[in-house]
DNA sequence: CAGGTATCTTTTTTT
DNA sequence: AAGATACCTG
């Protein structure tokens, strides 16, 4: 025990020795609140609570491996009996226990976001609605956020507040959609993201005695970056907890970043009110980042009006300036960055691991990508889903999804016809809509011949439908039996995806069938790491019954995320990935590059300040990833859809404090730019300026446009409507905007810079590129 | 019904 | 620039 303690600073070791009751700690950036997490649970242990007993939760993959990993350092094996991951791993492990109660089978499928867009967009075409108004993405969204709210479908349909949203956005039919949508998904026996914390909620509703079977069981719980939860989860945990309330939560408000996704920052200010004999620590000592880091750091956030008062600091040494560069296009900003990785390597002998470029669109790493090759530095890309994405890799998980629930409808749909086996769009047509009717899944039409006959399907049709469900029920037969690997690589081979993928000969298909390869391989390391854990288990006997079967694999793989698949794993490699993916990561050097406005910020998030906000506390993160040395940089054109852009320094840059800061590289003159305010109409939203600081180097001045007489316009009167888009009228072409209604002023410059000032009712002026405003504008 | 070509749409961020 | 989709032809 008293080694456990020793290396804890006060504040970690008050944190630490709490074990009962509720606790919270916040924790600044750097300052050891994933080591108070660990030993927290390690003493837990060691004062003989049972692992068994210990739910800690966390938001990725990633965190909750590291920290196993770590508390298994600390007290030996014992440590893999935590109920640790994610949220969504855990409470859908705990649905196939008990989702029967809910009409849900153990083999439920969870759907990636793709099929649930998909299954959106399916709906939104049934029911006849403008698929324009209707966006994917937008009723993804509002669907979501129901859920995440703990609002059914059935009760956003009983609400007069959301139903008079919906009505005065022009989409009244929401409800509707969210309706179908649920139905679809049960019928597919499917549940998405959301569903999965939703449905444990309704399932500890309604059911008070699986409620306290999971009170029983999970005797403290601990959850990780706290920040992030949204209302369900919340509400869950503060149920799972009563009333024991041995609950420790641990978080930094200051790194919130996923408020898009539902997290809920009121969770930590209402956590005290909910538990009032709380324990409250705080954690300000950084041990991360130079002092250079931390108040540069500092000073970003200090800007940001919501936020609980807290001090970073740190003892570290003043140690590199930060550094600050601009490039003329994304091309050549990745080729400084890439060499200045290079040199640092000469000079200070760090390894490419010790690099991390970071970013905030996974878009920006193409060019990142061929700058380093170019240059041969060894790199990886943490991309969250792209393996799991890409095409061949999605109709392989496709064949086997519905080896396992055939009531996937997203899969079938997928390869039904894929490889092309003569079952076209007309007929799965007609046979969905019989299916829809009958309120059953598409695959229990497909194995009734003499009902396809009755709705018109040809007999030579019929009989290649049949072929192909004998073939999934034949997978299906033999995938209770055989072990994952085995049937995996049948299934590839007989359902003819690496026949097609070996007839073309391009490098693109050589590829795809590396891909194919490599989940198959992925597959043979599941398989064969289980059956080491249940050989363990049974100390070496091993029993005939236990196969690791295929759904065991598909179990997990939906909810993996991470570059969980076996390859190249502790190579020295640059890192690059999103600023998301980098929270909770450290790394010695960092790059952070394209710091421009429509970036980052990003474009939607230009008209809120808490949106603004939230991309505010993004930077900080990103800055406080650094140990050693930071540099940002920003490119003034950009490639975007295969279009060099014109591109802003981010407006963030102003908010950085300076004298942190080396000069930049051949002339004062830079700084100049940074305080160009980006978009005219800004100030008349903008409630957090004038900021009170003085800027290391000269003060600002307005590089304005071209004057506003260049292309004398009259104004555009706007049909407006009472939504939320604007007519814009330019060159004889009508676009919509989504950006409030408006009226162009004038348009100013002219070529690829050319400029309109759009008048909006709700935000004032605001100057619009018009290249960009192209794409956020829809042509009508 | 399949395969080709022309046109359109797309980019926040993640479980 | 690339992937999805709509349209066209055999």
């Amino acid at each position: 025990m008293k080694d456990i303690l020793e290396g804890l600073n006060d504040a970690q070791r008050q944190a630490v020795v709490c074990t009962d009751g509720p606790m919270m700690v916040i924790a600044g950036a750097g300052s050891g609140k994933t080591r108070v997490l660990t030993y927290r649970i390690a003493r837990l242990i060691e004062l003989g609570i049972d692992p068994f007993n210990i739910l800690a939760l966390t938001f990725t993959n990633k965190a909750s491996r590291e920290m196993n990993a770590r508390i298994e350092n600390l007290i030996g094996s014992e440590a893999k009996n935590v109920w640790m991951g994610t949220f969504h791993a855990i409470f859908s492990k705990l649905l196939r226990a008990d989702g029967h109660l809910l009409g849900y089978p153990s083999n439920y499928t969870v759907y990636p976001t793709d099929d649930s867009k998909n299954a959106i967009k399916t709906i939104v075409n049934e029911l006849e609605l403008d698929p324009k108004i209707y966006t994917t993405n937008i009723v993804a969204a509002r669907i979501s956020a129901a859920k995440s709210n703990l609002i059914s479908a059935a009760e956003y349909n009983d609400s007069p507040e959301l139903i008079e949203y919906d009505a005065s956005g022009n989409r009244p039919e929401m409800g509707r959609i969210y309706t179908a949508y649920q139905k679809k998904l049960f019928r597919s026996l499917a549940m998405d993201f959301d569903d999965i914390i939703f449905n444990f909620h309704i399932l500890i509703s309604n059911f008070p005695e699986i409620l306290e079977k999971y009170r029983r069981r999970f005797l403290y719980i601990l959850i990780d970056e706290f920040q992030d939860t949204n209302k369900a989860q919340y509400s869950i945990v503060k149920q799972l907890t009563y009333p024991r309330n041995n609950i420790c939560v641990v978080g930094d408000d200051a790194q919130s970043i996923y408020a898009f996704r539902g997290a809920n920052i009121g969770n930590i200010l209402g956590f005290q009110e909910d538990f009032p004999n709380l324990k409250i620590f705080k954690l300000e000592q950084n041990y991360r980042s130079t002092k250079h880091i931390v108040e540069a750091s500092n000073s970003i956030i200090s800007k940001n009006k919501d936020q609980i008062k807290k001090d970073l600091w740190t003892d570290n040494d003043d140690g590199e300036l930060l550094r600050l560069f601009q490039a003329s296009t994304d091309g050549e900003e990745a080729s400084k960055v890439a060499s200045a990785i290079f040199e640092k390597k000469m000079n200070t002998h760090a390894k490419n691991a010790d690099f991390a470029i970071l970013y905030r669109t996974n878009a920006q790493s193409r060019a990142m990508e061929e700058a380093l090759r170019r240059l041969n530095i060894p790199y990886v890309i943490y991309s969250g889903t792209s393996f799991y994405q890409r095409k061949e890799i999605k109709d392989l998980l496709a064949y086997f999804r519905l080896t396992i629930n055939r009531s996937d409808e997203e899969a079938l749909m997928r390869i039904i016809n894929y490889p092309t086996r003569g079952i076209g769009q007309t007929s799965l047509k007609k046979i969905q809509n019989t299916a829809v009717e009958q309120n059953i899944s598409t695959w229990d039409m497909l194995i009734k011949p003499q009902e396809l006959r009755n709705i018109g399907i040809s007999s030579s049709t019929i009989a290649k439908i049949d072929a192909f469900t004998a073939m999934i029920i034949n997978f299906g037969n033999k995938a209770k039996n055989s072990d994952a690997h085995t049937i995996a690589k049948e299934i590839a081979a007989v359902s003819g995806l690496i026949k097609l993928a070996k007839e073309d000969t391009s490098p693109e298909s050589v590829a795809r069938l590396e891909n194919i390869e490599e989940l198959i391989n992925a597959i043979g390391d599941f398989t064969e790491r289980r059956n080491q854990m249940i050989a363990i288990e049974n100390m070496g006997e091993l029993n005939q019954d236990e196969v690791v079967t295929l759904e065991m694999f598909m179990q997990d793989v939906a909810l993996l995320t991470d570059q969980d698949t076996s390859k190249d794993k502790e190579e020295d490699r640059v890192q690059m990935m999103t600023i998301h993916a980098a929270k909770g990561l450290e790394f010695p050097h960092v790059f952070l590059v394209g710091l421009e406005e429509n970036i980052f910020p990003s474009t939607q998030s230009l008209f809120s300040r808490a949106d603004l906000e939230e991309e505010r506390r993004l930077l900080y993160v990103a800055c406080t990833r650094a140990e050693k040395s930071l540099t940002i940089s920003y490119a003034e054109n950009r490639y975007k859809w295969g279009m060099l852009q014109q591109s802003e320094p981010s407006r963030f840059l102003k908010d950085f404090d300076y004298e942190h800061f080396s000069q930049p590289e051949r002339s004062g003159d830079r700084f100049r730019r940074l305080s160009t305010p980006s978009i005219h109409g800004f100030d008349a939203f903008d409630t957090e300026k004038p900021y009170s600081r003085k800027p290391a180097t000269q003060t600002p001045q307005r590089t304005e446009p071209a004057s506003a007489s260049t292309h004398p316009h009259s104004p555009v009167p706007t049909n407006a409507t009472p939504t939320d888009i604007a007519l814009i009228k330019v060159n004889d072409h009508v676009y919509h905007a989504k950006f409030g209604r408006g009226v162009i002023l004038r348009i100013e410059g002219t070529g690829p810079n050319k400029k309109a000032l759009v008048k909006f009712e709700e935000i004032g002026e605001k100057l619009l590129l018009l290249q960009f405003a192209k794409l956020i504008i829809n042509n009508n």
